[in-house]
DNA sequence: AGAATCCCTATAGTTACTATAGAGTCAAGA
DNA sequence: TCTTGACTCTATAGTAACTATAGGGATTCT
């Protein structure tokens, strides 16, 4: 069973741009042509698609999947180097909430400087947008 | 008292490339010119640079600059606008938060389908990445 | 047959810069 | 005076991960 670009987006939920996109990325390997030369996918692409978008969800970039995906090509490997992947990937969001949540402290502290009634010149929040030295 | 470029630069550690990048968008009014077409600012740039870098470190965009700075000039208006635009600004950092943390729960509960010490083949992660719906 | 729908390639746009190429300007030293 | 080096100029391309568009060809429906 054969599929053109336009049902595999269908059946993966994947933009037939993104599709191609990812062909062109090399994260896809280039499908078969009909003499048309309209791409023709077998049923493995639509678990290779899934994988990738599933990546995507959980915030991957498209080299961190091209890694895992020349994991999956060699099969009889340890799987460490995967593990290793994720816990990265883990600890490089960890390290984003803390910084948004400082952020998040910093803004507050702004936003108390002006109690959102005076007039733009005497507005606390943008005399310190120009003088603080804020450090994250 | 006036300055070229570089030393704009060192004043405000902001670097040059930038600087005129930000004169291209618009964020900073073109500066006088020297004979030989240097650029030379007056002082009321540094703060004005130094403006646009605070807001940067607090992840603002440059079109919520450009909003802000535009609120600048005009300085009998009421604040209130700036106020909405920093609320709204902390809202989006408060939900990406809330999102990265959810993608942390996912990753963790694809880590622990795996121990690290099989091979790529039987790897729960792999496997879970290629077949889950996983949703944020 | 003709229209609608699908598909193709190639290119530009998005954000906020950074890097590069190729050229001109200026101050100081030989 | 000449030259060297540091500085500056403009214009263009690259980054990430797509999305949108233009201008065409293929297939399918009526």
């Amino acid at each position: 069973m054969h599929l053109k670009i336009g049902e595999l987006s269908k059946k993966t939920s994947c933009s037939v741009l993104t599709i191609r996109f990812y062909e062109k990325e090399g994260l896809i390997p280039k499908p078969e042509r009909t003499e048309g030369n309209y791409r023709l996918y077998d049923i493995g692409y639509v678990e290779r698609i899934k994988f990738i978008l599933n990546c995507r969800t959980l915030n991957m970039s498209l080299n961190e999947i091209r890694q895992l995906l020349t994991y999956k090509d060699n099969p009889k490997k340890n799987c460490s180097d995967v593990n290793e992947l994720i816990d990265l990937h883990v600890s490089a969001i960890r390290e984003n909430i803390i910084k948004q949540q400082k952020l998040i402290e910093q803004l507050s502290d702004l936003r108390g400087t002006c109690d959102g009634l005076c007039t733009i010149d005497q507005c606390g929040v943008l005399k310190n947008l120009a003088l603080l030295q804020i450090e994250i």
